[in-house]
DNA sequence: AAGTGGTCTAGACCACTTT
DNA sequence: AAGTGGTCTAGACCACTTC
């Protein structure tokens, strides 16, 4: 245990490295390598790999700090730093007294991160969908050069209407790996009520984590004017998103076009 | 347990905190009080406080880390979480081995923090601006109200066309409150190159540190048409954008249509 | 009372930059 | 060699939650 470590001054850091961190190194010698990693790195990227291998599960509680430093053999500061990192990055969320737990997309403060589009008046709702069309087709090649696929691999189409209030505001197209998605029906999202990434979480065992999102303005084409019981012509905005899973792997291309009459969309540049 | 140190186990915090900082104490004693704030916020405050009151200016070096907390009478891990987070805000930028400089808008780093607008293919350029009309006039009802004005107050008024690579992109309306930005004429403002929020910042001493923008689809007017070289009624973005000074003052109003022809509007959703 | 995350300190050493 | 930020440790104590 050596609780009172009578030995001076080794370098703890490398001790501890050796013992269950990898040989990348932060401190083990005379000669650092090339590819030089901070512990805390190495820690996170440990992490990182139990969420995703699902060890432990969205909304569930991590193990403690200290738990953590002694299977690492590491300071509970290292596991900290590691930790602070994650939870800068919405992966998992601390509270105080009770714990660290994995982020999950089954919870309200969630729901607008990848949401943006905000009501001119009055507060957020969810919105509800009415699903238009769902199979499964063969990637185009845009589609499958955005989702990293080979073009006519398999993919599931979905479109839908979301609407606030009652009212028809967004109309949108998405495609998924057929792979990682295998057995997603119409029926299941039907069925399925509250956000479509809560069960791509529990149900495909995939949970998105970053986006990338580009917008452009344009006019409604008649079938979304129909859609959005709009007039043909009304400008709208048009957003191609592609949402990421672990390790940066694209796993959803979302290509939706939004009514802003009675919303628009909120970002904040900090 | 207490193994090891002799040390009677004294509060340094508490000591630290009477000496140097605020009666706003994170422990003073056995009654914490309910308006809690830890150290290095405090210390967080402190900086901000010598960052808005341009003791250090932007592109400047800031004391070290071993300085501030001598000065400050705290250890350097607290200075240390204290810049984190400036420098997580961008206030501050932080270089291994030189020190930490104060954020500028001088940097080419800094000019696409605010301007979302990329080009659809090729790599961003900076565009140039094509200055239509600077005027002095009072406040109406809706301007005072984002700017946190009084109706009628003054404000600065700007209209200019953006060019990248010489095709006209976004025509935008500025306003700036009259009192902050006193002596800003339209020679001034021609004759500048680069980033207005350089300008703000070197002769104003006004750096805008957050933004709040709200983005719709519209219609192309005559007006509007006319200055980017579209077709009355081609769809453009409509963006209105508040930003905001130290203390989360509001000291900018910019309404600006994007053509969205070449360029798209990029987010990346974290 | 016990366990968790949150704050604070003190000291060591590393990586990077400049002198 | 000296100075800066960056990493790591060990230990103490605080705030919050649960038992």
């Amino acid at each position: 245990m050596n609780p009172v470590p009578p030995n001076p001054s080794q370098n703890p850091a490398a001790a501890a490295t050796g013992a269950a961190v990898g040989p990348t190194t932060a401190a083990a010698g005379p000669s650092s390598s090339p590819t030089f990693s901070p512990l805390y790195q190495q820690i996170k990227a440990l992490i990182t790999q139990s969420l995703q291998s699902g060890e432990w599960k969205p909304g569930e509680l991590i193990p403690s700090e200290v738990e953590l430093a002694n299977r690492f053999k590491v300071s509970q500061g290292t596991v900290r730093k590691a930790i602070d990192e994650l939870a800068a990055e919405n992966l998992v969320m601390r509270r105080q007294g009770k714990g660290t737990f994995v982020s999950t997309h089954h919870e309200a403060r969630a729901h607008f991160r990848f949401l943006r589009l905000m009501p001119d008046e009055g507060v957020p709702h969810y919105p509800e969908s009415r699903f238009i069309e769902v199979k499964r087709m063969r990637a185009p090649a845009d589609v499958a050069r955005l989702l990293d696929l080979k073009s006519g691999d398999a993919v599931i189409f979905i479109k839908r209407v979301q609407y606030f209030d009652g009212v028809p505001t967004i109309v949108e197209e998405l495609w998924l790996p057929g792979l990682t998605f295998k057995g997603l029906t119409a029926e299941r999202l039907v069925e399925y009520k509250g956000p479509m990434y809560g069960l791509f979480e529990s149900e495909f065992g995939t949970r998105m984590i970053r986006a990338a999102e580009k917008i452009r303005a344009v006019c409604a084409d008649a079938g979304a004017a129909a859609l959005l019981q709009l007039a043909e012509g009304t400008p709208l905005l048009c957003s191609e998103r592609v949402s990421f899973t672990y390790g940066d792997k694209p796993v959803e291309l979302r290509r939706g076009l939004y009514s802003t009459e009675r919303h628009h969309y909120q970002n904040d540049l900090n």
